[in-house]
DNA sequence: TTGCTTGCAAAGGGTTTGCATAGGA
DNA sequence: TCCTATGCAAACCCTTTGCAAGCAA
């Protein structure tokens, strides 16, 4: 794959693979940057970017923005509306949908996405204090 | 809901209405521009918005860009991932996918979104056409 | 008259690119 | 050495906002 070596590659990899949290960009940015203060956030595009192209990891898009995923495997998620928080939804992937989509239109049908969205826990209990002092 | 008329928001309601094709922001623009060429993109944006705010027509994030449906019924949509066309798919919604999204994870479900992707008529013609000219 | 709506221009957020330099193979 | 990867800054696209003027109720 014509795949040089480089710190910050390695580290924006190792960053991607150390939550399950689907991190933006800048998350990844504003951590790499602690362990090399002189990255750019050019450079952490350019990894994450090249990364999903070479198939190393899965760029997501998540409320019009985009969030990279270390879980190659084919799965839904599920987003906090209030918080924007991107999880993974552990629920069997429904195969008959697709041939259903392909039956239903003209397309040349290539995979799905679902995303359910809702409130997550830390917002729910946020919003229960917020309604007890109204 | 307090929503003063204006030709303005007249066309840009119209447009959406006009096609199931799911337009962008600027695709709306452009058409509004053909009846009313001092409107503004600004103008555009604020009565979709405006219009997707007090429900009647809806807002989707389709491969990071917004899209407007005046479809309000719930249903799934799918994508061209080459010209990034985005039609309505007619399959009926499944229920019980947001139940199990509940019973799976502790979040409040709200909702969910599903959106196939696939090669669209055109461009598998397209495509067709340039493989016989390798 | 009142105050919502507009056009314009500028700013904003997220992402990409040009370029000279740094640094793996 | 050769060529990819980097940092920096500027550009880019889509979207939002501030403001004075326009216009519906």
């Amino acid at each position: 794959m014509s795949m040089r070596q480089s710190r910050q590659r390695d580290v924006v990899l190792e960053l991607v693979r150390s939550t399950m949290d689907h991190p933006t960009a800048n998350w990844v940015y504003r951590q790499a940057r602690r362990r090399l203060p002189r990255i750019s956030l050019a450079t952490v595009y350019r990894n994450l970017k090249r990364l999903a192209a070479e198939g190393v990891i899965r760029e997501v898009q998540s409320a019009g923005q985009a969030r990279f995923d270390c879980n190659l495997g084919r799965h839904y998620h599920i987003r906090c509306v209030s918080c924007g928080r991107l999880g993974d939804l552990p629920l069997s992937v429904d195969a008959r949908l697709e041939e259903q989509a392909g039956r239903a239109t003209s397309y040349r049908i290539l995979g799905h996405e679902v995303e359910v969205h809702g409130l997550c826990p830390l917002c729910q209990s946020r919003d229960d204090a917020s309604h007890q002092n109204q």
